[in-house]
DNA sequence: CTTACGATCATCT
DNA sequence: GATGATCGTAAGC
């Protein structure tokens, strides 16, 4: 208990994509944005990865959007999808071989004022529930593609001494193909979790 | 409560 | 020219 937070380092990304999935349920999102900090718990994320995974970005190799998949890991993959929404990845595995993981949901802790003005008008349990959602509320776009995650800068994670908590899992959300793999991960129960 | 659909545009074919 | 790793609203039950 009291435990100081520590942050997660390129080791932590440079492993398995669906290990890393699992392993960030439960972690410290944090969001310097100017004067304001923002932190919420993880609750929900998804594993992409590369030429054998057809639901991934990666699959038909590199591209200049998916360039940060095949970067270093630990590096944020940041894009816009349906003509209105942003959504933000962690990068996995070594350089070279793609990966990354789609944070999903988050259970706001600290800093809900500045994300009530971020996303006016919603309820405090829709304000994080949902990729798009995510991000307008920690007013993260595309300007933060390719930062270093593993630095304390305007976004990062960090681990937390929380106790354990049951993992669900199910096939990724709004996909056509890959829905064999079971590649989405939420923490059991948790009303933050989006409703897919 | 649940399901259906239109908005809107970067990216790729 | 088609397609989404989505969301909010509207309508149905």
């Amino acid at each position: 208990m009291g435990m100081k937070p520590h942050i997660l380092l390129r080791d932590f990304y440079a492993r398995d994509t669906v290990k890393v999935a699992k392993d960030l349920l439960g972690k410290r999102l944090v969001r310097v944005k100017g004067k304001n900090r923002m932190e919420g718990r993880i609750v929900e994320v998804e594993a992409y990865r590369g030429l054998e995974d057809p639901a991934s970005h990666a699959f038909r190799g590199p591209t200049p959007r998916n360039a940060p998949m095949f970067g270093g890991p630990g590096h944020a993959y940041i894009y816009f999808t349906y003509g209105n929404h942003y959504c933000l990845n962690i990068t996995t595995q070594e350089v070279g071989t793609p990966g990354a993981v789609l944070i999903r949901a988050m259970q706001p802790l600290e800093g809900l004022r500045e994300m009530r003005r971020l996303r006016p008008k919603v309820l405090d349990s829709n304000l994080t529930n949902g990729p798009g959602k995510l991000t307008k509320a920690l007013g993260i776009d595309k300007s933060l593609n390719e930062v270093d995650m593993t630095k304390r800068g305007e976004l990062f994670v960090t681990d937390s001494d929380e106790a354990t908590f049951d993992v669900a899992k199910s096939a990724r959300v709004g996909i056509s193909q890959g829905r064999d793999r079971l590649w989405r991960f939420y923490v059991a129960g948790n009303s933050y979790v989006s409703k897919g």
